[in-house]
RNA sequence: UCCACCGUAGCUCAGUGGUAGAGCAAUCGGCUGUUAACCGAUUGGUCGCAGGUUCGAAUCCUGCCGGUGGAGCCA
C-alpha cells in the first residue's frame, strides 16, 4: 500500500510503500540507516543486513544522496526519532541514481547555495521554512473569508506608480510605458468600492537597489482594503490578523519550528491588543534611549525601528506619522493636520515594519490638491480621483509583506529564505 | 549610489614574502542504533582576473570583476 511519511503514523505495525529521495545515510557492516524524505516529510528507513536479502543491503549501503526511490517496510513507533516512527525495511527500488549532488551534509556559504536554490528546497530547513510559508498563505484566505472579505486581484502591469517614490520597473505595454506593479493598492480602493471589504495577495516588484535581509526585489504582499472602516477599525483588524497567522503556525507547524528551533515561546505572547505608540511619542522614546540623529519630522531608519521594537514584547504599531513623510492618499488627523491617520506595524526582535496601513483620502477637493502637490497628473490618474467622486465614503486598508512576516515567525536571519526563488540585487538565477 | 569585509580543492576554511594545506564530499576498505555517524587509505589546485614591486608573490601595491553585511528606500 503506498502512503506518504506525514500519513504514517495511520500505518503502525503495517507494510507500507513510500516514493522519496534519500536526504542522506550512515551504514555499518550490518545495519544501514537511510533518511528519507518524499516531500511531506522527513523519516528514517532502517536496513537491517540480516532481515533483508543480499542485493536489498548491497542497495542500502550504495545508494548516493538524492537518489529517488520506492522504500517498502513496515512503520514502528520509536522514541529516538524526531518524528516518533521509523520505517523496517523489507525492500529497495531504485528509480534513479543521482551522481555528485552538490549540497553536502556540511556547512555551505550563502552564494553556493543560492545559486543551487532549485536543489537546496530540498534540505529540511529549507522545506520547513515553505511549510510555514504555506501555512500564513492558508491562514490568510481563511481569516479573511471568515471576515467576509473576497479576494481581488489587482494588475501587475500598470501605467503608474501608486506612490510616487520607490524605483519602478519598466517596460514596455506595446507602444506604451509600461511598470510591474509596486501596490495594488489604488486598485483595490476601487474594488473596496465594489465590494466593500477585499483583499488581495500577489506579487510586488521594487525597482530599489536594497540590499540589506529585510530586502527582496520581487516579493508577495496581502492588501486588504475596507469601505467603512476608519483607521481604529483598521488596527483592530490588523491586530487580529496578525495574531491568527501566528496562532495558526503555532498551531500547525510544530515539528517546522522544531526544525528551525525557533524560541516559541515569544510567538505565543503575539495576540491582539498590540501596543500602540504615537510617532510623537516614539520620538521621545527614542530622545531617552539616547538617539540625537532624529528630529520630530524625519523618518525611523532600521536602527530607530528596533529600538522602539524593543520596548515591546508583541509587534507594536507607531501611528499618526507627519503628513510630509507619508503617501499622498493618507487622511489627515481632523484635530491635527500635520499627522496623518495612519500606522506600521513593527515585528519585534528586529524583523522591522511588516505592515503599513492607513485611513485614505475620500474628500475629492483634498485629493485634488494632493495630486497638485505631488505633480500627480495624466490619464493614468484619474480614474483614482472618480473614486472620490462618485459615492465616496471612508475607508481604510494596509498591505503586510509576506516574507519579512514568515522571516519573523520562523525566526530566521534573512527574507531571502522565506521565498522559494528569491530575486535579489544581482540574482536572478534560478 | 555610498561604507565595511571577503574571494585558496566540488564545499567550508587555514596559510600574511621562501616546496599548496586541513576537514567534509567523492572512490576503496572496516564497523549492528547511527543523528553533519565513526575509523583507515586514495583522488582532488589557472590561490577571482590583469598589471606592478621583488632573487622569489596565495601573501605587498594598483585597477577591474564577483560576493557578503550594512546605509538610504521600503513591506
Amino acid at each position: 500500500m503506498k502512503t506518504t511519511i506525514d500519513k504514517v503514523h495511520e500505518h503502525v505495525g503495517e507494510e507500507v510503500t513510500l516514493g522519496g529521495w534519500l536526504a542522506n545515510k550512515r551504514s555499518s557492516g550490518k545495519i544501514a540507516f537511510l533518511q528519507l524524505r518524499d516531500g511531506t516529510g522527513f523519516i528514517q528507513g532502517v536496513v537491517v543486513k540480516a532481515e533483508v536479502n543480499e542485493e536489498t543491503f548491497e542497495l542500502a549501503k550504495r545508494i548516493t544522496q538524492e537518489s529517488s526511490l520506492y522504500v517498502t517496510g513496515t512503520i514502528v513507533k520509536d522514541e529516538r526519532s524526531p518524528l516518533g516512527y521509523e520505517m523496517h525495511v523489507k525492500k529497495l527500488e531504485l528509480i534513479h541514481e543521482a551522481v555528485d549532488y552538490p549540497i553536502t551534509p556540511k556547512n555551505h556559504g550563502t552564494e553556493f547555495l543560492m545559486d543551487h536554490r532549485h536543489l537546496w528546497l530540498r534540505s529540511r530547513k529549507q522545506h520547513a521554512l515553505m511549510k510555514i510559508r504555506n501555512e500564513v498563505i492558508r491562514a490568510t484566505y481563511e481569516f479573511f473569508n471568515e471576515q467576509g472579505f473576497i479576494k481581488v486581484d489587482p494588475p501587475i502591469l500598470t501605467g503608474a506608480s501608486a506612490e510616487g517614490t520607490t524605483e519602478l520597473f519598466h517596460t514596455k505595454y506595446f507602444d506604451e510605458d509600461a511598470y510591474l506593479s509596486q501596490s495594488g493598492q489604488l486598485y483595490m480602493e476601487a474594488a473596496a468600492m465594489a465590494f466593500g471589504k477585499v483583499f488581495s495577495f500577489g506579487p510586488t516588484f521594487r525597482a530599489e537597489k536594497s540590499k540589506t535581509r529585510r530586502h527582496l526585489i520581487e516579493f508577495w504582499m496581502i492588501e486588504p482594503e475596507m469601505a467603512f472602516m476608519d483607521h481604529e477599525d483598521s488596527l483592530e483588524l490588523q491586530e487580529q490578523y496578525v495574531s491568527y497567522i501566528v496562532q495558526s503556525v503555532l498551531k500547525n507547524c510544530q515539528i517546522e519550528l522544531k526544525t528551525l528551533d525557533r524560541d516559541t515561546s515569544k510567538l505565543e505572547n503575539v495576540q491582539a491588543p498590540f501596543p500602540r505608540i504615537t510617532y510623537d511619542d516614539a520620538i521621545k522614546l527614542l530622545h531617552e534611549k539616547g538617539f540625537d540623529d532624529i528630529e520630530w519630522g524625519e523618518d525611523f531608519g532600521a536602527p530607530h525601528e528596533t529600538a522602539i521594537a524593543e520596548s515591546f514584547d508583541k509587534p507594536v504599531f507607531i501611528t499618526h506619522y507627519p503628513a510630509k513623510i507619508k503617501a499622498f492618499y493618507m487622511k489627515p488627523d481632523p484635530d491635527r493636520p500635520e499627522v496623518v491617520l495612519c500606522a506600521d506595524l513593527i515585528a519585534p526582535e528586529g524583523y522591522g515594519e511588516i505592515i503599513g496601513g492607513s485611513q485614505r483620502i475620500d474628500d475629492l477637493e483634498l485629493m485634488e490638491k494632493r495630486y497638485e502637490e505631488h505633480h500627480l497628473h495624466g490619464p493614468a490618474y484619474e480614474w483614482y480621483l472618480e473614486l472620490r467622486k462618485y459615492g465616496s465614503v471612508p475607508h481604510s486598508g494596509f498591505g503586510l509583506g509576506l516574507e519579512r512576516t514568515v522571516a519573523w515567525i520562523a525566526g530566521i536571519e534573512h527574507v531571502r529564505e522565506a521565498i522559494p526563488f528569491p530575486r535579489l540585487l544581482n540574482r536572478l538565477y534560478p
